[in-house]
DNA sequence: GACTTCGGCGCC
DNA sequence: AAATGGCGCCGAAGTC
């Protein structure tokens, strides 16, 4: 059963519930949604329940009283965008249990067409399939601070006599036709299904908060720095060794600028090519200490200083918002706070409630295992089989010296994955080459479509964009000029690590999703971070939230690689107090 | 003054 | 022989 939930440009919500369910055009204003059907118990008796008799119009009150007696029947909700709608209704207390958000399957299906670049709105996908010219984007863009808004007052960018609902109901038809179409495996749609999940769940998170400890912070901020100063002004601990490093160089530099320090050590004999810490680590010089000094306790005062815990943290929780499709890969990005950068410095600060626990659980080595369930390589799924993948593939790679070779065996498995080829690692890769040819094949598939401009996909379905008319005119030759070559290989690059990354992606969409259902209340997810998740339970329910992380696993490893899948995927999880405290 | 670009570095 | 992928955000400097 699908219930479609739109909003109007008031801000006021509208349902269209099936057929069978759906009140008069213009509802029954009188009534209210205290009147609509008791859904009964049947999973999908919808024959078997009274008529629903639904105002035209909802607030978000109303429609958070309706949307919780609808959930026994476990509806598939039609949002528009889970991200601009549906914070409202978790501010009233609803969570929805499966959802359809309209704008990321569109999403999906635009990019599955290599249309990345259009839009993903419901007015715009409303206009292609009427044949409407495309509405005049206004994509809202919240300020770094801004709340979630209730009500956003801009328009839909839909014709004014188009109601909501019923474009939505259209957009729906036209994507699930097209899902139809395409997706010949079951897979584009389990992806659309998870994804509307994740979202779901980026925005419960947001609203429940990370817990974090302000007093923490500001305790560790003081130690490191001195005490607060003004924004603008250096602290005590940054200005003492700016002070170091103008006595070290015999001048005043100025250490926030990469640029003066270079010159510098230029002027005292050292010619370096950049600023960067790796760089001055090498030197010998009396600057050097307290630069790096400097420079990581300038990016902690920057970065996560008084002013980041003034702007993102109320209550004792932060609240970053969460971007679901931000990124081309799948990977969710943030907007503001530097959420899915969060130091580990400051993992202290993330502190369980009284009588609550934290359950930190990581999928080790996650893309290496995606790679070795996406190519089928035997061999590589054997050496999945132990907890520490690197340290078996070394072992695989050089018999008997497994812990020695293990840093090298790390790299070139990234190398493999991220295009490297530089360096030491280059002879490890020729030997991963002959032992697992499957997987390094798969990578220099993926590697040599790209740099033929041709798209690359995910295990379900996540399509890389297509490169640049630049990039198109740049290798349009005969390829041999140095820029086309290089043009092409770096996107052969990108695509190449997109199979991978993507994939992953589509695992950790589908392990939110079944991990959400899950959940035994009031335990519920607080963080996410591409390969990673924090789960705020009561401690009472650490235990079951293990064995629910357990299930959502081995559930999620079944439904996108398949019952038979060789491949393990160990997400050790523990239970703490402190993000701290998680190995 | 608002904006963009660059170097740099935090995370995965 | 060979520039390893994806992000967000900061300050400084340059641009308009």
């Amino acid at each position: 059963m699908h219930v479609i939930v739109a909003r109007d440009s008031a801000g006021r919500f509208s349902l269209r519930l099936p057929d069978g369910d759906r009140a008069a055009d213009g509802g029954i204003t009188a009534d209210g949604p205290g009147s609509a059907a008791d859904p009964g118990t049947g999973a999908d008796g919808a024959s078997t329940d009274a008529p629903a008799i639904v105002p035209a119009t909802l607030s978000a009150e109303d429609l958070a009283a309706l949307a919780t007696r609808l959930e026994s029947r476990q509806p598939r909700w039609v949002l528009p965008s889970v991200e601009r709608d549906y914070p409202a209704l978790v501010a009233c207390g609803v969570r929805l249990r499966r959802c359809h958000d309209l704008s990321l399957v569109e999403g999906l299906l635009l990019a599955f067409d290599g249309e990345h670049t259009r839009s993903r709105s419901l007015a715009a996908a409303y206009a292609r399939v009427r044949g409407l010219a495309p509405p005049a984007e206004t994509e809202h863009v919240a300020a770094p601070d801004e709340q979630p808004a209730l009500f956003d007052p801009q328009s839909s960018g839909l014709p004014a006599d188009v109601d909501p609902a019923e474009a939505a109901e259209v957009v729906l038809a036209d994507q699930q036709a097209r899902l139809g179409r395409l997706d010949t495996s079951g897979r584009l749609r389990m992806l659309a299904a998870a994804e509307s999940a994740s979202a779901l769940a980026a925005v419960e998170m947001s609203a429940d908060g990370l817990p974090w400890r302000s007093d923490h912070h500001e305790a560790l901020l003081t130690e490191l720095l001195g005490p607060r100063v003004p924004a603008g002004s250096r602290p005590a601990a940054l200005a003492a060794l700016a002070q170091r490093i103008d006595e070290a160089f015999g001048r005043p530099v100025n250490p926030d600028h990469p640029e003066s320090i270079v010159r510098a050590f230029g002027r005292a004999g050292i010619a370096v090519p950049s600023a960067r810490a790796h760089v001055l680590r090498r030197l010998d010089h009396p600057a050097v200490a307290p630069l790096l000094e400097y420079k990581e306790l300038a990016r902690l005062h920057a970065a996560h200083g008084w002013a980041w815990l003034d702007q993102w943290v109320r209550g004792d929780r932060f609240r970053p918002v969460y971007v679901v499709g931000g990124v081309v890969s799948g990977r969710w990005a943030t907007r503001g706070g530097a959420a899915l950068q969060i130091p580990r410095v400051l993992r202290g600060c993330v502190r369980a409630d009284a009588g609550w626990k934290l359950v930190v659980a990581d999928a080790a080595q996650l893309e290496p295992r995606i790679l070795a369930a996406l190519s089928g390589d035997r061999r590589l799924a054997e050496v999945c089989r132990s907890p520490d993948l690197y340290t078996s593939l070394a072992g695989e790679l050089h018999p008997g010296a497994a812990t020695e070779h293990r840093p090298n065996a790390k790299i070139a498995m990234l190398s493999a994955m991220y295009g490297g080829t530089a360096g030491e690692a280059a002879a490890t890769l020729a030997l991963l080459q002959r032992r697992f040819p499957a997987a390094v094949s798969y990578v220099e598939h993926a590697a040599a479509t790209g740099e033929r401009g041709e798209p690359v996909r995910s295990r379900l379905g996540r399509t890389s964009p297509p490169p640049s008319e630049a990039w198109r005119d740049l290798t349009g030759g005969d390829g041999a000029e140095d820029a086309a070559r290089r043009a092409s290989r770096d996107w052969g690059r990108f695509t190449r690590n997109f199979a991978v990354q993507a994939s992953a992606a589509d695992w950790t969409a589908v392990l939110l999703a079944t991990l959400r259902r899950r959940l035994p209340e009031p335990a519920h997810l607080v963080f996410f971070v591409h390969d990673e998740v924090l789960v705020h339970a009561p401690a009472e329910l650490a235990d079951a939230v293990l064995t629910c992380l357990a299930e959502s696993v081995a559930e999620t490893t079944r439904l996108v690689f398949g019952p038979a899948c060789p491949v393990e995927f160990p997400m050790p999880a523990t239970v703490v107090d402190s993000y701290a405290d998680a190995t």
